[in-house]
DNA sequence: CCAGACGTTGTT
DNA sequence: GTCTGG
DNA sequence: CCAGACGTTGTT
DNA sequence: GTCTGG
């Protein structure tokens, strides 16, 4: 699944090229985004922008309005009818920025993170989905990382992954008007050798440590 | 009809 | 809001 | 996702 | 074990 992400964007070119857009690249560096913290998407009704939305959809009808972070995540399979997501998959569909995600391993009783991220260095590109909640003053906007089976490389790590949408066309496509089918097509694992990974220090499974230290290889003792 | 859930991952 | 279970 | 709390009364 | 907070 996906349960951490980072998006470190400064000292880079400030123009991205998502789906047949050229947008502005918002300036963060942030090694250990968390559930329920901001971060940037691209949503279909405004394309031409990033905007910060909370991690972990939450629901319209939701009666609080609290972002409980159970919602981190959608699986592929079956998004179509759960309540929560059967609207945003329809009307409400977003692009989320990465660099990398990260993974656990446990071994014994440590917990052993992993950062993964592509071969060819490039961004990632989640397949997400958004709401928005307006039962209070402001309304509020939110996500969730749609996941689905793992390709060869991450199926060594977990049973899940995100959904990637490799190339503009793809990204496109998600944020466009296409039909049901259309969409839920790319929902599906990308293929073999285009990921790569290596083990991260623990340090980062705190939520509140975020550093470029996060980044540096770690040397699993064994 | 009303009440209660609505989610994922992982573990047993 | 909408579906399921009782 | 992981880490950390999970409780009350009374006192500062 | 389970919930909350980040």
């Amino acid at each position: 699944m996906c349960g951490r992400y980072s998006l470190v964007t400064t000292d880079v070119a400030v123009q991205i090229q998502l789906g047949n857009m050229q947008l502005e690249l918002p300036s963060i560096a942030r090694y250990n985004i968390a559930p329920t913290q901001f971060a940037p998407v691209v949503t279909n009704t405004q394309p031409g922008l990033f905007q910060h939305f909370t991690w972990g959809l939450v629901p319209f009808w939701s009666k609080d309005g609290k972002n409980t972070g159970k919602m981190i995540n959608a699986r592929a399979e079956g998004i179509e009818s759960k309540p929560s997501f059967r609207q945003p998959i329809r009307t409400k569909r977003c692009l989320v920025l990465a660099d990398s995600f990260y993974e656990w391993r446990k071994t014994g009783t440590q917990k052993q993170p992993y950062r993964i991220l592509l071969q060819n260095g490039t961004w990632l590109v989640f397949a997400g989905i958004w709401e928005e909640w307006r039962g209070g003053e402001q309304p509020m906007r939110s996500f969730s990382i749609i996941t689905t089976t793992p390709n060869r490389e991450m199926a060594t790590l977990h049973d899940r992954m995100p959904v990637l949408l490799l190339d503009a066309a793809t990204q496109q496509q998600w944020l466009s008007e296409n039909s049901l089918p259309s969409i839920l097509a790319l929902l599906k694992p990308p293929p073999d050798d285009v990921l790569t990974y290596y083990p991260v220090n623990p340090l980062m499974n705190k939520a509140t440590f975020d550093a470029p230290s996060i980044h540096t290889p770690f040397s699993v003792e064994f």
